[in-house]
RNA sequence: GGCUAGGUGGCAGAAUGGUUAUGCAGCGGCCUGCAAAGCCGUCUAUGCCGGUUCGAUUCCGACCCUAGCCUCCA
């Protein structure tokens, strides 16, 4: 039984798929104006774990992300670059696909994005429009109203008046309420614009979620997720215009991941204290380490960013990789589940805690590295792969661990055959029992971030730290 | 002002009404030419004040502190 915390209810809940045995779950992407933060970074790592998780517990997963290429955002960008808005979108949603297949998410199964989905916005606004939800303002927006939605607030847990007393929006004339949010914006010269019975436009940000969600899941489905902060007012415009559309029941289960903070502060453009995951995957040894990092706290919880904390996260794949070093990968061997595997999973199921099911993964490194000293290799190949395993149902450990221990040639920029040359060499002193010399070569190679470990039987392994 | 989440050992981070994860760092031992890695052992903790209880870090209440939301935002 997997129970996810649901924030429509602020409880646990069993997921019980509306379709029996298979999962649908949405999540809001990014918008493609730049290279993606690293708080976008947790977003998309923590459902690709999700979806991972429930893959691997044997249930099928239709996973819909989308991508929101028609926004404000893209528009200045573009006309700042000077160049057309749909090839400045194109260019970060290529740049996108490489982060992520860096950082080992899996392309969900539907990427839709909004400018293809117009025609759905459209088909939703005039279904809102004839339910009485929205109304054309003024200025020509069509605007939804959200007085006329009786459960508007649920999701944030607050009332209307409550919102509506620390508003901080200023007043609209157009709107009727401070809160109505709008759904079609009438077109403005130079601004990408497409037909509409309300006349020439684009569509509002909330809509494209309601309209892509609805378009490839159907009304009714099983996750949908996101950042904290889409809670409110995205998400709940979302339910407003799903539910008012169609009277659908909407998302049985709304998972919102906590912030990552910078020095225990949002991360914010003004502050000055915002990273591209780019620029933090050029920084470290190998973007598992960020990966690592994300998964190493609860993803509801919020998490501080450090380069300290990196520095945690690969030391803890280093020994996950240590324990898989020298053992023959078998593939007769089957991942047979043990204790472990049913501690992992009690903590999996229980609303994702990849803390304690990495918690129990160290512990399988040490039962590992122990049956391997023991000399006991037929032990040794069964805990490797269920290591191997159960990493996988988190997208972990999915190198070789030579290539890990290769990888991040960063200071010092001696190549693999520099450095086998000088252990080589190392090995010749070592065996003439020249300490001098053989010490000078190690610390030589450490000064240039190699650490070498001597195996019994004369054999020298070498990583770069 | 309203609402929400949280305050755990040197650091990070789980869990739990009583036996107190895990990793890093520290200390002792084994191993090693010496190291490294590994293994074994080990020291530090539950913001403050009350209450419930045989017993609370865990439940309840007050307080202090932190962060977030109420505006585009993962």
């Amino acid at each position: 039984m997997i129970r996810i915390h649901n924030s429509l209810t602020g409880q646990k809940q069993e997921l019980q798929p509306v379709e029996p045995g298979h999962v649908r779950m949405y999540s809001c992407g990014v918008t493609v104006y730049d290279f993606f933060h690293v708080g976008n970074a947790r977003m998309l790592v923590v459902f690709d774990m999700v979806s991972r998780y429930l893959r691997h517990r044997g249930l099928r997963v239709t996973y819909v992300r989308n991508i929101t290429d028609v926004d404000d955002k893209i528009i200045n960008r573009a006309r700042e670059a000077g160049v057309d808005w749909r090839e400045h979108a194109r260019k970060f949603t290529a740049a996108m696909h490489e982060d992520l297949d860096a950082l080992g998410c899996m392309r969900p199964e539907k990427e839709p994005k909004a400018s293809e989905y117009i025609d759905a916005m459209l088909r939703m606004i005039g279904q809102l429009v004839d339910n009485g939800y929205a109304y054309q303002a003024s200025n020509g927006d069509v605007m939804y109203d959200v007085r006329k939605f009786a459960a508007y607030g649920k999701l944030s847990g607050r009332k209307l008046d409550e919102l509506r007393a620390g508003a901080r929006v200023e007043v609209d004339e157009a709107k009727r309420d401070p809160l109505d949010f709008v759904l079609w914006k009438s077109a403005k010269p130079g601004e990408p614009a497409w037909p509409s019975p309300w006349g020439e436009g684009r569509p509002g940000w909330h809509i494209e979620c309601s309209a892509m969600s609805t378009q490839e899941l159907g009304p009714h489905f099983d996750i949908h997720g996101g950042g904290l902060d889409l809670k409110f007012p995205h998400h709940e415009n979302e339910i407003a215009q799903t539910c008012g559309a169609s009277a659908a029941k909407f998302a049985e289960i709304w998972m919102h991941n906590g912030f990552l903070n910078i020095d225990n502060e949002k991360m914010s453009k003004s502050l000055g204290n915002f990273f591209t995951t780019r620029e933090v995957l050029a920084k470290i040894k190998h973007p598992e380490v960020l990966r690592f990092f994300l998964l190493s706290s609860h993803y509801r919880g919020p998490m501080n960013y450090s380069p300290d904390q990196l520095e945690l996260a690969e030391a803890g794949l280093n020994r996950l990789y240590t324990a898989l070093r020298d053992v023959p990968v078998d593939a007769g061997v089957p991942a047979t589940a043990s204790a472990a595997t049913d501690a992992f999973h009690a903590a999996m199921d229980d609303d994702f805690n990849t803390p304690e099911a990495i918690a129990v993964l160290q512990g399988l490194a040490r039962e590992l590295n122990s049956a391997r000293s023991a000399g006991d290799p037929g032990k040794s190949a069964r805990l490797a792969a269920e290591l191997r395993s159960l990493s996988g149902a988190l997208g972990l450990l999915r190198m070789a661990p030579e290539d890990w221990f290769r990888a991040g040639a960063r200071a010092g920029g001696l190549s693999d055959g520099d450095i086998e040359a000088r252990v080589a060499a190392r090995l010749a002193a070592r065996q003439a029992r020249n300490w001098a010399e053989s010490d000078r070569i190690r610390q030589e190679l450490a000064d240039a971030g190699v650490i070498l470990e001597d195996k019994p039987g004369g054999a020298t392994t070498w990583r770069r730290a």
